[in-house]
DNA sequence: AATATTATGTGATATTATTCACTTAATTAA
DNA sequence: TTAATTAAGTGAATAATATCACATAATATT
């Protein structure tokens, strides 16, 4: 098997989300041309992506638009339901917790954790609200695999650890920390003020991208 | 003057963030080495990177925390007050609202818009909410040079719409949907189901990445 | 003061990603 | 039924990015 291309995977969810869209709009049918105006890509780099998981277009007629959704669902691995703790249940973690994106994606928020008192034993939005301490049992029992950090920066290490001692190995940092993992860990970082940066400097450079 | 890597663009404000953290802790050098294992980089990348832009470092010495964060601040530009508008004062922009992050680097929340009747005209954390109609007028006075889209997925392109009638050409877009800019604007989406799939990818795949 | 050491800066090279140019299969029209 | 057309699929070429290997300069050591 050849090895797959890290900026194709990243291009996949890309993909999922624009067949999402066509689905809604009743489209059944789309062009790799038309798939790739819309998300700003040459239209043969949507075919070698798709090429390097199977054949999934039709000559002529070109992608079944909920075949191929399904297709790289499976691949993506969101058809069953990956379920995610979320630690810390501030400002930033309230929002995620009401987001419906998750959902709509196959992702399945299980458990709350944060320090504060008066959240934990509480239910917020419908879930459970846990200690640090209660991690462990928690995110056994739910069989959590996904963290999603948004405690202070100050904490972002020791809820870290915290994490890495319940076995979970995909996280998703919001902190604005780097935080050390092992090797066999995956984390992966949003910030969109690195974006913002990028805006202002090219806004600045008169220069343009993506 | 060589063409700057767009990938070396994407990570100044990475060694910016990180630079703002080994200032937090005293350290007055640091070697690329050092820099480079904290963000798990190549070392030559960062050096790489750097000399595009000048020559920040001694030799033998390293390079000095403060002055190489004011020459990437510099260069990104966020020296001088960015000022950002934010479309959409739900859940997400509401979060936003209260984040941190943005003034420490230089990023001011000007104004907010939103079509909530209950929302106009009032004052949320001690900033102004506007109607959509009021943007052109309100984006011009206060000098809004950035916008962020925080509305819900089926608004976005009617507001992205709006945003563009003011003559707002960097947009930060944190909605589920691509929307459609002429050539000379240039946005930027936030996405983290996007990094929650490729989680649950490669926790499948028990492949690695970062 | 001379020599060894160390870390930056950078041209050359290797790797990775994207696009081109073409082949193949399916469909439509003649 | 045959020819023309269209769009997927793909090896090869090109472009972009990352790494290597080393020259250079600054500091430390003898
Ligand atoms: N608000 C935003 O829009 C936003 C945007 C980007 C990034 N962030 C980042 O996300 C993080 C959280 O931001 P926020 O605005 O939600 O902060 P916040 O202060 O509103 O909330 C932090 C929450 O974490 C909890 N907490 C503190 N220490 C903890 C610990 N040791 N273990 C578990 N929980 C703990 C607190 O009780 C609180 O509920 C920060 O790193 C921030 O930089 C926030
Ligand atoms: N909540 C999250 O953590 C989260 C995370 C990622 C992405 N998002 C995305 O961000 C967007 C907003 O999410 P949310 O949870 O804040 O939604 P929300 O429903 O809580 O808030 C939407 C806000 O936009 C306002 N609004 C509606 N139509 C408008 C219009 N035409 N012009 C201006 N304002 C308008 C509403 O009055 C409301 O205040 C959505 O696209 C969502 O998918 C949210």
């Amino acid at each position: 098997m050849p090895k797959i291309p890290d900026a194709t995977i990243k291009r996949l969810s890309l993909y999922c989300k624009e067949l999402r869209v066509l689905s809604n709009e009743g489209m059944e049918v789309v062009l790799s041309k038309d798939l790739a105006n819309r998300l700003d890509l040459n239209p043969t780099q949507v075919r070698k992506d798709l090429s390097y998981f199977g054949k999934f277009g039709r000559r002529k007629r070109g992608y079944d638009v909920s075949e191929l959704l399904a297709n790289l669902s499976e691949i993506l691995g969101i058809t069953t339901d990956n379920k995610i703790g979320i630690f810390g249940l501030g400002n930033l973690g309230r929002a995620l917790l009401n987001f419906k994106g998750f959902s709509v994606r196959g992702f399945y928020v299980a458990a709350l954790f944060d320090v504060d008192p008066a959240k934990i034993g509480s239910t917020l939005f419908g879930k459970q609200c846990y200690a640090l301490s209660d991690a462990q049992e928690i995110v056994k029992k739910e069989g959590i695999k996904i963290a999603v950090l948004a405690v202070p920066d100050g904490a972002a290490q020791d809820v870290m650890d915290v994490i890495l001692g319940c076995g979970i190995k995909s996280i998703l940092n919001f902190t604005q920390r780097h935080v050390v993992v092992p090797e066999d860990v995956m984390i992966r970082s949003v910030d969109f003020t690195d974006k913002l940066e990028l805006l202002a400097y090219f806004s600045r450079s008169k220069s343009n991208g993506r």
